[in-house]
Formats: C-alpha cells, sequence, structure tokens
DNA sequence: GTTAGTGTATTACTTGACATATACACTAAT
DNA sequence: ATTAGTGTATATGTCAAGTAATACACTAAC
C-alpha cells in the first residue's frame, strides 16, 4: 500500500487518497480483505490531519469500494473478478465526466469530441506527442 | 442576440453568458464589428449585475472574442472562421490527455472507452455539478 | 461644461469546499 | 473496568470563487 500526496497539487487531498486506493484495487495490488492502514497511522505518514484519511474513507465506503467495520480497520469489500473490470470502466467514465461537462460548454460536436479521443487515444502508444503547435493566443 | 441565463444550473453566471456569447459568434448569428448589449441593458434584461457582465465580457476581450473600446460598447473581433472552434477543439484536446493516460493505465482498450465518452456524451442532459461525485446529500 | 451613454476598478459580501482540533463511540484483549 | 487500538460526528478555521455595490473613467453630442 503506497500512498503520497501533494498537498500543492491543486487536488483536494481526500480525493488523491481515494483516486489511489480505487486504482490500486483496480489494478489487483489490493485485493478482497485485504486492511487499508489505519486513519492514524496514514495520518502521521502523511502528516495531514486523520479526519481527512477517515473523509476519504467514507467516501469510498459510499462507493461501496471498501467496507466498514465499527471500531476495527477498513477491509477492501468482495467483488466479484467481473467487477475489477466495471471498477476500471468506472473510473474512466469518472475521468471523462468533466470532459464531457466542458465540450458541452464550447459547445463540441459530440462526432467531433470522439474524433479527437479517438486520435488521442491511438497517438498514446507514440512517444512522441507534439502538442502545442503555435495554436496559443493570449 | 438572444442570452438566457439560470443561477441555479451550478454554472457560473459569467461563464453562461461567455459560452453563449461564443455560441452566438461560432454560429454566425453574430459577425465582425457587431455591438454587444450594453453592461447595464443586459445586467437589468437578465436580472443580474452589471459587473457580472462585465466580467464575462473582459474574459471575452482576453479570448480574443470581442474587442475593446474604452467609453464604447464592444463588438466582436474580426477573427479567422475556424479560429475559435480551433482554440476549443485545444482546450478539449488538452482536457482528454489526462483521461487516455488513465485509460492506457487500466488496461482498457481504445473501443471501450470511446463506447464510454460516447455514452456520457450523449447522457449530457444529466443537469448535476460535474465536480463533486459523492459530495453531499444530505 | 453638461448630460447621457458606455465599460470597469475597487471593495466587500456570501457561499461552499477543504482541512483541522476536539471529543466521542466502537471493538478486542486483558 | 481498563487499555489500546480502531473510525468518526461535530464544530471551527481557512481560502477561493462568484456576485454585488459603489464610485470612477471614457466617449459623443449638445
Amino acid at each position: 500500500m503506497l500512498i503520497v500526496v501533494d498537498p500543492h497539487s491543486g487536488v483536494p487531498v481526500y480525493r488523491q487518497i481515494m483516486d489511489q486506493v480505487k486504482f490500486h484495487v483496480a489494478s489487483g495490488l489490493l485485493n478482497a480483505g485485504d486492511e487499508l492502514p489505519s486513519t492514524r497511522a496514514l495520518s502521521s505518514e502523511l502528516g495531514i490531519n486523520p479526519m481527512t484519511i477517515s473523509k476519504a474513507y467514507s467516501y469510498l465506503e459510499r462507493e461501496g469500494v471498501v467496507e466498514r467495520r465499527p471500531g476495527r480497520p477498513l477491509v477492501v469489500k468482495a467483488f466479484e473478478t467481473n467487477q475489477i473490470h466495471d471498477n476500471r470502466i468506472n473510473q474512466l467514465r469518472e475521468s471523462l465526466a468533466a470532459t464531457v461537462t466542458i465540450a458541452k460548454q464550447l459547445g463540441i460536436r459530440n462526432d467531433e469530441a470522439i474524433a479527437v479521443f479517438r486520435e488521442l487515444l491511438e497517438n498514446e502508444a507514440n512517444p512522441q506527442a507534439p502538442d502545442n503547435e503555435g495554436k496559443e493566443q493570449s
């Protein structure tokens, strides 16, 4: 269980923790029944308040990733093998949701947005990623 | 120039105004040289503070959509037809880049990722603010 | 100069998200 | 009951975003 947080990243600490736990579960590093670090242990390790850990854990419990047992450490919840994949899809969905909002606000058509996404996905194989070619202004 | 705002949509009013002006410019309803409604006129029409309009106008000016003339109404700036649209696509590309990385890390196939994206785009009727996904619900 | 139109700089208020401190509740072992 | 481990409810503090009130600056026409 390796967890690292950056308080200056702009991403809330509790969310960084959530994301890393979910990622570890999705990737198989954490399995059903595994215990999560105690709030106080993780708290002193990361130098942040136990309540912040608790908040992350609570949201994870609400999302069904971990199981709550009063007075006992939280454990990763059991799930069907297929749910691992579903879990991954859900993470992707979460990440895409923000982009959808942006596309919507910008008035970009669905097929255009999808074309851009496809292009990026297929270009990811190439380590050369020329992203800015003089498009900037302001 | 039809502008409508909903203060309860979760999207900041100044941004709603920006989006609609940009959309009207992109769609050709507004052309180079056209004057925008005065801040006070739009203000009383929408029932919001003139400064909120001004803020929207200022950002539009910074983005190169309109032109500022002290003491005179703002006018739509002359621009290449596709300039603004290209700009939007670039914003979208930026937002999607992070998601592509996640998809690759999770080992999700391109067609799966695209399917999820398409589904979310077509579901855009979802009126909820996109930045909290497990927040208050008391 | 005066008037009436324009935009906006400055300041302050409101609100919500985030992180924290404190105190409490639960469990297991003694 | 006590102790030591666990998680967390509640209240408070901090900060940034969004909005608003006020006062100012500019232009054009008289």
